[in-house]
DNA sequence: CGTAGCATGTAAGTTGTTACATGATTCG
DNA sequence: CGAATCATGTAACAACTTACATGCTACG
């Protein structure tokens, strides 16, 4: 009686805005929740066995020629329990890593320059971001206009956009700061 | 020749601020870099062991009557080398998961209370970062006064402030708007 | 005609956590 | 006297990524 994990949970929950194939989790989940969640293929196709295998889902083949066949699965009452009951747990957060902080962290050992650089590629991949969470508004207005989860959707869209602008901040006044030093530094 | 991963490099980064033992590592991380990074006895045990075979550091033996051996790891040239080649090269960074923002986003299995249960509580934890960042402010110009890095330690902090207030203003926006939504549909 | 999209899946490898094992000392 | 701190380490497991394998269709 192994416990589920957090991807199978993620799945379970796509799962609930419509039954789906594997190929099709993959799609949505992009554009819907890739920007504070990812699943491969190699999580995606063994874990869906595995939760019908619990029965807390299930398939049904659609066969179209010319087409490989797709295996759209959907929630069953019990796999919507145990969503459901996983919802309400308190979230666990574990610290992310954050590789680019590692290396300013130790910026010392190769220089103002050289830090600036970094956080400048970081700056243009932030605008990115904004513009596709923008993007992302626009999809979910357009693709779910009625749908009642929309509100939801929302709220972390807006959570990306609120860290995205707070890290544009700090890149650009971190920005400044090296650059103060290093012309400092050469008096 | 098989490369180094992540947390081989961040060791030697640790490194390079002093010679340390494995325990010294963890406790320094934990404090300095553990807002963005964490590395278990698990993980750096034997990557100690691997960055010795590869000449990267070396160690020595400390002996204390009634104390366990400390084991002091120190940075050889060559380790230097490959960490200030690694630092260079550009971040890479993976979207990292996020457990609150996924329940969040299937809420409406659960409704708008229960969400703001789960806000409410990491909010509570954001209040608690933005402290412990303070804390760490002032041990850092503290412990290291005169180090020369400690600009660059000052820099990550000063990202998990930004990052953290955008946080906590987003908490409080989703909260009031949960809670609107919540009297309104009950018409 | 090549590339992208549709659609499934596996295998091997890497990375990471957790729990365990040991044992002395110091502090309340 | 019990808990925390110092200090090392391993083994088992869990989780995740990547590359590979297959093969058809539609588009430019």
């Amino acid at each position: 009686m192994k416990e589920l994990n957090q991807s199978q949970f993620a799945l379970l929950g796509l799962l609930s805005i419509a039954p789906m194939s594997g190929y099709d989790l993959k799609q949505l989940s992009e554009w819907s929740v890739g920007h504070f969640w990812r699943e491969s293929y190699g999580q995606i196709y063994p874990s869906l066995r595995k939760l019908e295998e619990l029965g807390l889902v299930k398939h049904s083949t659609e066969t179209k020629p010319g087409r490989p066949d797709r295996h759209v699965y959907r929630l069953t009452r019990a796999g919507e329990g145990e969503l459901e009951h996983w919802l309400e747990l308190p979230p666990v957060n574990e610290v992310p890593r954050n590789e680019l902080l590692l290396k300013l962290f130790f910026g010392g050992l190769i220089g103002p320059e050289a830090c600036i650089e970094h956080l400048s590629k970081h700056l243009l991949k932030l605008h990115e971001d904004l513009a596709a969470y923008e993007a992302t508004q626009k999809r979910i207005e357009k693709e779910s206009g009625k749908h009642p989860q929309r509100r939801y959707w929302s709220l972390t869209l807006s959570y990306g956009e609120h860290i995205t602008k707070a890290q544009i901040a700090w890149c650009e006044k971190s920005m400044r700061e090296l650059k103060r030093q290093g012309t400092e530094n050469r008096e």
